[in-house]
RNA sequence: GCCCCCAUCGUCUAGAGGACCAGGACUCAGGCCUUUCAAGCCUGCAACAGGGGUUCGAAUCCCCUUGGGGGUACCA
């Protein structure tokens, strides 16, 4: 459904420092920002580190380098600023007791004594006696003198909201429509704990509401607790902003949500998590590409679109309310497609870190080495992951005599025998010889002149060949690999090669 | 256990009562092409969870069942 007149929307990404970024979380993030594009509004980075004990102080860049990676620019945000700052929950403390004081005040809210351990054996007490749980309500009914006592006796607090003891909660989800709960189902949440910060509950819509967020995106986890918030938000005498729950991202076997551990699933690895998919040399256009379509649909008969189509298109209430697994397999193909549309010059400049990484160089003398610049147009087509570059150009980065030809198959084709590939390998070597232009079609062309002369299929002449410049059955195409060897190593190469032939042949003899 | 959400090919999805004996994509299988492997092209396999309603008519609306998921913390 495409609706233009959609007023410039305020979207935050509000992700709690505590590990590193997911593919869930980058989708939320993701969808945000389409949203916030589409509308003309403002995507918003808001740290939720309200939790002291999950805090890792590495998340952050975790985080900002994921965001970044894919492409998506925030317009407020905690290395930014921007008007509603500081946008990191920690350095807002003051407010969130004012705001959860100011509930007290109006008979929202109130102080709770227990201890944890009561909590604990409260809990223990009603699961034994096979009961709901959840908390009592037992301070929700203090004295004032009672509690003004424990307050003087330094007891520490938390203070909880004062959930209505009937009554039904609606509170509407975009994509799910009116959901209705009855009160007496509602716990007596925890708006701020014994530390001073707050929880999720308070934080959230407190500065959701300052922020003046006009749209909330998150994941599914946190429908439960809607109605909770809705009634916070309604206490405060606020506006609830639009609620889209976004399904979540399920584990590739299909069962629970998605870890952010890598996940074995019938002996296939499966990642999880952003830098993951990076470090495997996933594109992030390829990454946007797929990510859009999960969850949401760009368009039934078309897989393949740029960010601006998405923007142009992208609309909340279009989101698939159902839990999905991700299509893994689509996104290599989509990767593939995508590093397909790179321009050979581009796919260099994205393959020199794998490259150098795996092949031990630098990557100062790889973007120089004219190998690649052969190479790569050819391999081009072939990859589906920046990290399968290695496995198809490492054998053009050894010398002639670190090629190990392990496995006499390499060199002897089917229905061939070893004399018989001794033979091709001396006529291709003879042709190397005497080709005048060392150029990739010139070569073809005299091979496969040769092939017929000698009666030989082609691959006959070209297997034995492949195997002995690469080491390898599979390769990139046999004549721009040796151009990328040049004239002499190739030669070399034919040279060794045939002589391991011609070693087992005289062994078997023997 | 209790509360809430969800339910179309193996997977991601299209479908907002008749245009659907259900469309696309990935995967898989077969074929063409071919220098190995790819890419490309063509063909094929494959789904409305079940049962009741409502209606002239249901994948689409309602109810029940079943299945799956989420929540049930001084975590977010």
């Amino acid at each position: 459904m495409k609706k233009d007149g959609d007023s410039p929307a305020r979207v935050r990404f509000a992700p709690s420092p505590t590990g590193h970024l997911h593919l869930g979380g980058l989708r939320t993030a993701l969808f945000d920002w389409l949203w916030a594009r589409k509308t003309g509004g403002q995507f918003i980075l808001r740290i939720e580190d309200t939790d002291r004990r999950r805090f890792d102080p590495e998340s952050m860049d975790s985080l900002i380098r994921g965001l970044r990676w894919l492409g998506l620019d925030w317009d407020e945000g905690p290395d930014i600023g921007g008007p509603f700052a500081p946008y990191v929950q920690s350095q807002r403390q003051e407010i969130y007791q004012e705001k959860a004081q100011e509930l007290i005040d109006r008979g929202h809210a109130y102080r709770c004594f227990c201890t944890p351990e009561r909590l604990a054996s409260l809990r223990d007490e009603q699961r034994r006696a096979g009961r709901r749980t959840g908390y009592d309500r037992h301070c929700r009914t203090l004295s004032d003198a009672e509690r003004s006592q424990r307050e003087a006796e330094g007891i520490s607090s938390v203070i909880r909201f004062a959930v209505p003891l009937d009554g039904v909660t609606v509170y509407h989800d975009l994509v799910r429509g009116d959901i209705q709960v009855e009160n007496r189902h509602l716990q007596d949440e925890i708006l701020l704990k014994a530390d001073g910060l707050p929880t999720y509950h308070l934080a959230a819509m407190v500065d959701d509401n300052l922020m003046k967020i006009t749209h909330v995106l998150r994941g599914e986890e946190w429908l439960a607790t809607a109605p909770i918030h809705k009634l916070i938000v309604d206490a405060f005498g606020w506006e609830m902003p639009v609620l889209v729950h976004l399904p979540v991202i399920l584990d590739p076997s299909g069962k629970g949500k998605m870890s952010k551990r890598k996940k074995l699933v019938a002996g296939k690895e499966f990642l999880a998590l952003v830098h993951e998919f990076q470090d495997a040399g996933y594109l992030p256009d390829a990454m946007f590409n797929f990510l859009t379509n999960v969850g949401w649909n760009f368009d039934p008969e078309e897989e393949v679109f740029s960010r601006e189509e998405a923007i142009e298109r992208f609309c909340l209430d279009e989101i698939n309310p159902s839990a999905a697994a991700l299509p893994y397999e689509k996104l290599d193909w989509l990767n593939g497609l995508y590093i397909r549309g790179l321009t050979p010059a581009a796919l260099k400049v994205a393959l020199v870190p794998y490259l150098s990484r795996q092949l031990g160089l630098s990557e100062a003398e790889l973007q120089k080495d004219r190998k690649l610049d052969v190479l790569i147009p050819v391999i081009q087509e072939r990859l589906k992951r920046l990290d399968e570059g290695a496995d198809w150009v490492d054998w053009a980065y050894l010398t002639s005599d670190e090629i190990a030809y392990s496995d006499p198959k390499l060199l002897i084709g089917r229905k061939m025998d070893a004399a018989q590939s001794i033979a091709m390998l001396r006529a291709g070597a003879a042709l190397l010889e005497e080709v005048e232009l060392f150029d990739a079609d010139a070569i073809q062309e005299a091979f496969r002149e040769r092939a017929s002369e000698l009666g030989v299929k082609a691959g006959n002449l070209f297997g034995p060949i492949r195997g002995a410049i690469s080491g390898k059955k599979v390769s990139p195409p046999l004549f721009e690999s040796m151009v990328a060897l040049g004239r002499h190593e190739t030669l070399q190469r034919i040279g060794r090669a045939t002589a391991y032939l011609e070693g087992l042949t005289i062994e078997e003899s023997v």
